[in-house]
DNA sequence: ATCCGGTTGT
DNA sequence: ACAACTGGAT
């Protein structure tokens, strides 16, 4: 069932789609698997220069799965959430001993590689192989919430975004690419820019008022002197050090030693960091085994 | 339901 | 200060 949504929105951004990198004729389902990675929870405008790099220097899975796991975290510089680069490595590796060093084009064999989740995989399958798959994301699940029911945040679910998509194949993946394009450029969270979307007519959230969402509860959940913060301190240190890390150059980065130990032994247990000694850490430098 | 980063726009 | 940013794993 085409929808008017997706039909217009087709439209609309067969005109006014960002330039971006990772869509420009020729990209490989690698390079586009790594930018659908680096852009969960991460504005484009951050991911450019990163992704850039990393396409250069590992073109394939077999590239990066050749190398330690610690160059992927030290390349991922500031991204943010660095579990991201270990499970990109990870997923190299998988690549290559399970599918031959080439991206599946399934959904089960991607949904079992390890960072890719219900969005990535279908993703990966709509952008890089033209498949009709639901890609369902935040931008995604605003523009369908607000447009068909008129509230801002009503749980959207694959099977209705599914519904809505043209039946062709590349029909439903621009469709899919063009929504989330208008959610990141046009229907944007905060300030929505109705005038220039190519729905507002037909948008039930427009004529209702743009109603804002009833906030239950949240907690502040400042990032200034959080575990988080820690770890990212930590890991900085260890990134931008070519040699292993003495501990007490570690202290240096926190006060509060109960928590800057608490966050290293988190680092531990992810794997993002190594010891090796009691007293000596850096990023994992183990070269995979093949 | 929570945890997991780091930057920018408001 | 504060949310928002093309989520995934536990």
């Amino acid at each position: 069932m085409p929808s008017f949504l997706a039909e217009q929105t087709s439209i609309w951004y067969q005109k006014n789609a960002r330039d971006l990198p990772w869509r420009h004729e020729g990209v490989g389902a690698w390079a586009i698997l790594i930018s659908e990675v680096m852009l969960q929870q991460t504005p484009v405008s951050r991911v450019l220069t990163v992704w850039q790099e990393w396409i250069e220097r590992w073109p394939s899975p077999a590239d990066l799965a050749a190398e330690p796991a610690g160059e992927a975290i030290r390349a991922w510089g500031r991204l943010g959430y660095p579990r991201r680069a270990m499970r990109l490595h990870e997923c190299a590796g998988e690549i290559v001993r399970r599918h031959g060093g080439e991206v599946p084009d399934e959904l089960d064999k991607l949904l079992a590689l390890p960072g890719i989740g219900d969005y990535t995989a279908r993703a990966v399958l709509s952008f890089a192989f033209g498949q009709r798959h639901p890609v369902v994301d935040t931008n995604v699940r605003r523009v369908v919430s607000r447009v068909h029911h008129g509230v801002e945040d009503r749980a959207i679910g694959l099977a209705e975004v599914a519904e809505l998509l043209p039946l062709g194949q590349s029909d439903a993946a621009l469709a899919s690419a063009a929504l989330m394009e208008l959610g990141a450029v046009v229907c944007a969270a905060r300030s929505p820019r109705c005038g220039v979307c190519p729905v507002m007519a037909e948008c039930r959230w427009k004529q209702l008022g743009s109603p804002q969402p009833e906030k239950p509860f949240r907690r502040p959940q400042s990032y200034a002197g959080t575990d988080r913060q820690v770890r990212g301190l930590l890991l900085a240190v260890l990134r931008e050090s070519a040699a292993p890390v003495p501990r007490h150059r570690l202290d240096l980065v926190w006060p509060d030693g109960v928590q800057r130990e608490r966050a290293l032994q988190s680092l531990l247990a992810d794997g993002l960091v190594q010891a090796q000694s009691c007293d000596v850490f850096l990023l994992p430098d183990s070269t995979p085994a093949q």
